[in-house]
RNA sequence: GGCGACAUGGCCAAGUGGUAAGGCAGAAGCCUGCAAAGCUUUUAUCCCCCGGUUCGAAUCCGGGUGUCGCCUCCA
C-alpha cells in the first residue's frame, strides 16, 4: 500500500513499525461548536483509511483526541454562564452524534486533553531539563532554534517564519518563533510545577499520542491546515522529548471549499453536518467526499450533492440478493481492482468505479456481484440499510390517500391490496392517483412482475 | 514576499510516457397500462496557452496565464 507522506512530500510504500500492526493518530475536534462539512470530510477520509487498513488485515489502533481545554471553550463557558466542562461535554456529545450519523466508526481510543495533563507535564519537564524549553513568568515556551529540523514538515525556511512571527503583549518569549507549552491561567488553570496554568494546544497531541500509542507511531493524520504550526510543533516537542522519530507517515486531507473559498469557522461560510443531514443522507455526503481524491479540494454546491445523491441511488438500487457469506471475495477481479485503487494512496474515485461496475453486473443477475458490492461498499463506509418507513409515516400516508380518494383505509396493506385490485381491473386512474398521493408523502411505489413494493424516497 | 498545490467533455472526476475509467445531466431504443427502477446504445481526434525532449506526451522539461491553500485560531 502506498500513501502520500507530507513529511517527504512523496507517495511512499507503507510499512508499519510492527508487522501487521498500525498505530494511527488523528487530530480530533476542539469541542465548542457544531462540526461542519469540512470536519466531515476530514473524519470521513480517515474513517475510510481506518476501515481499509482493517479490511487489509492490519491490527489497527486508531486514536483520535478530544481537545477540551481551549480559549474558545472558556469564552463560550463565560458567555453562557456554564463551566468549561459543561460546554465541552455538551459539544462532545453533539460531535459524537454527528460522527455516528455519518457512519464513521468510533476510534479505539478517544482521549480527552484534560485527562492527559500528567503526560503533558512530564514531557514539558523533560524538555526543560534538556534545554529545549524554558519557564518565563508562569509560562513555558519551546526554544524553536534548538531544533534544527523545525520547518521541515511545512517546507518553510526558518527566516521566513521568523519574519512572520511576533511576540504578543505580556509574553516573555526569548524569541518570537518560540511557542507556548504551558500558559499561566489562574482562573481556569490546573496545578503544575510552574504554577496554575493551561497546556498549549500542540503539547496535547504529543502527550496523548505518546501515552496511548507510544513514542514513535505509524500514521498521524489531519487537515492540511494543521501542518503549520500544529504538526510542526508536535514534531519539535515529541522528538526533543523522546529522542526518537515521532511519526513515520504524515497524512493530510484537503479542504472543502464553497464559492472557491475554504469552508471555515472564521470565514463563516460553513454548513453544519446536522443541517446537511436534514437534506442529504450519510451515504450521499460520503459519496460526495469520496468522489474526489482526499488531498484535492472539494467544491461544495447543492448541484454536486444532488449529483452525488443520484450516484448513491444507483449503487443502492442495485438488485439485491442474499449475501453469500461463503464467498471468498479476495479471489475476485473486483477485489483486485478495488484494492489496487485503494492501495494507490486511497484512490477512492477509482474504487467507486469498481462499485458501479458491480452494481451493473448485479442488475444483470451476475452471481455474487451483489455480495462483492455489499462488502466492498462497506469498506468505504456505505450502508445498504434502507431507512425503513416509520409507523407514523405510514399512518400519515394512509390518511392522506384516504382523503384524496374519499375512501377510508385502515392501513397500508389494505391500501396496497386495493390498488392491486384496481390495477387488475385496469382501473388506471385510481392506481395512478394512489401512487401520486403516496409520492406526495415521500413514498415511492414500484410495480414489477413480482408485485408492488413501496419505499422511502432517498 | 516565502512555501505548496491545482487547471481533463455541459457539470463532477480518474488517469503521470503508448494513444482519454467512472458518476451526474442530455439523447435514442428496450421493458412497463403509465411511472419508477433496470438494460442497451450514444456525447472529448483531444486533456489552459506557447515552446522543447521523444518513434510516441494529458502525462517529462522550460516559459506563460488562471485558480486555490498555508505562512495567525482553523479539519
Amino acid at each position: 500500500m502506498r500513501l502520500h507522506n507530507s513529511y517527504t512530500n512523496k507517495v511512499e510504500e507503507f510499512t508499519p513499525i510492527e508487522e501487521n500492526k498500525v498505530k494511527m493518530y488523528v487530530c480530533g475536534p476542539t469541542v465548542y461548536d457544531y462540526a461542519h462539512l469540512g470536519h466531515a470530510r476530514c473524519y470521513i477520509t480517515w474513517d475510510v483509511l481506518y476501515r481499509y487498513l482493517k479490511f487489509k488485515g492490519y491490527d489497527v489502533t486508531y486514536c483520535r483526541n478530544v481537545t477540551d481545554v481551549d480559549d474558545k471553550i472558556l469564552k463560550k463557558a463565560e458567555k453562557e454562564g456554564k463551566t468549561p466542562e459543561e460546554v465541552s461535554q455538551y459539544w462532545y456529545k453533539q460531535f459524537t452524534n454527528s460522527m455516528n450519523a455519518l457512519h464513521n466508526l468510533k476510534p479505539d481510543i478517544e482521549p480527552f486533553a484534560t485527562k492527559t495533563l500528567g503526560e503533558m507535564i512530564s514531557i514539558i519537564k523533560d524538555l526543560i531539563k534538556n534545554g529545549y524549553a524554558y519557564e518565563a513568568g508562569g509560562d513555558v515556551y519551546f526554544r524553536v532554534k534548538k531544533f534544527p529540523k523545525y520547518g521541515y514538515l511545512s517546507k518553510q525556511p526558518i527566516d521566513q517564519l521568523e519574519s512572520g512571527a511576533r511576540i504578543e503583549v505580556g509574553e516573555l518569549k526569548e524569541d518570537p518563533l518560540d511557542f507556548a507549552l504551558w500558559k499561566k491561567d489562574e482562573k481556569f488553570g490546573y496545578n503544575s510545577p510552574w504554577g496554575v496554568g493551561r497546556p498549549g494546544w500542540h503539547i496535547e497531541c504529543s502527550a496523548m499520542s505518546r501515552k496511548y500509542l507510544g513514542k514513535t507511531i505509524d500514521i498521524h493524520a489531519g487537515g492540511a491546515d494543521l501542518i503549520f504550526p500544529h504538526h510542526e510543533n508536535e514534531i519539535a516537542q515529541s522528538e526533543c522529548a523522546n529522542g526518537c522519530k515521532f511519526v513515520n507517515y504524515w497524512l493530510h486531507n484537503g479542504f472543502v471549499t464553497i464559492n472557491k473559498e475554504k469552508m471555515s469557522k472564521s470565514l463563516g461560510n460553513f454548513l453544519t453536518i446536522d443541517d446537511l443531514l436534514k437534506k442529504y443522507d450519510a451515504n450521499t455526503i460520503r459519496f460526495f467526499i469520496l468522489t474526489n481524491h482526499y488531498r484535492m479540494p472539494v467544491e461544495f454546491s447543492d448541484e454536486a450533492l444532488t449529483s452525488a445523491q443520484a450516484g448513491v441511488k444507483r449503487l443502492m438500487n442495485a438488485k439485491q440478493t442474499k449475501i453469500n457469506e461463503a464467498l471468498d471475495i479476495t479471489q475476485t477481479e473486483s477485489y483486485k481492482h478495488f484494492t489496487e485503487a485503494m492501495d494507490d494512496d486511497l484512490n477512492t474515485s477509482k474504487a467507486l468505479a469498481v462499485l458501479f461496475d458491480l452494481a451493473n453486473r448485479a442488475n444483470k443477475d451476475e452471481k455474487d456481484a451483489f455480495t462483492i458490492l455489499y462488502k466492498l461498499a462497506g469498506v468505504l463506509g456505505f450502508s445498504f440499510e434502507k431507512a425503513a418507513l416509520s409507523d407514523d409515516e405510514l399512518k400519515k400516508a394512509v390518511e392522506h390517500v384516504s382523503e384524496v380518494l374519499g375512501e377510508k383505509f385502515a392501513n397500508m396493506d389494505e391500501l396496497i391490496e386495493y390498488r392491486k385490485k384496481a390495477r387488475e381491473e385496469k382501473n388506471w386512474p385510481v392506481a395512478d392517483k394512489i401512487r401520486i398521493a403516496l409520492d406526495e408523502c415521500g413514498i415511492i411505489v414500484k410495480d414489477s412482475k413480482d408485485g408492488t413494493v413501496i419505499e422511502a424516497k432517498a
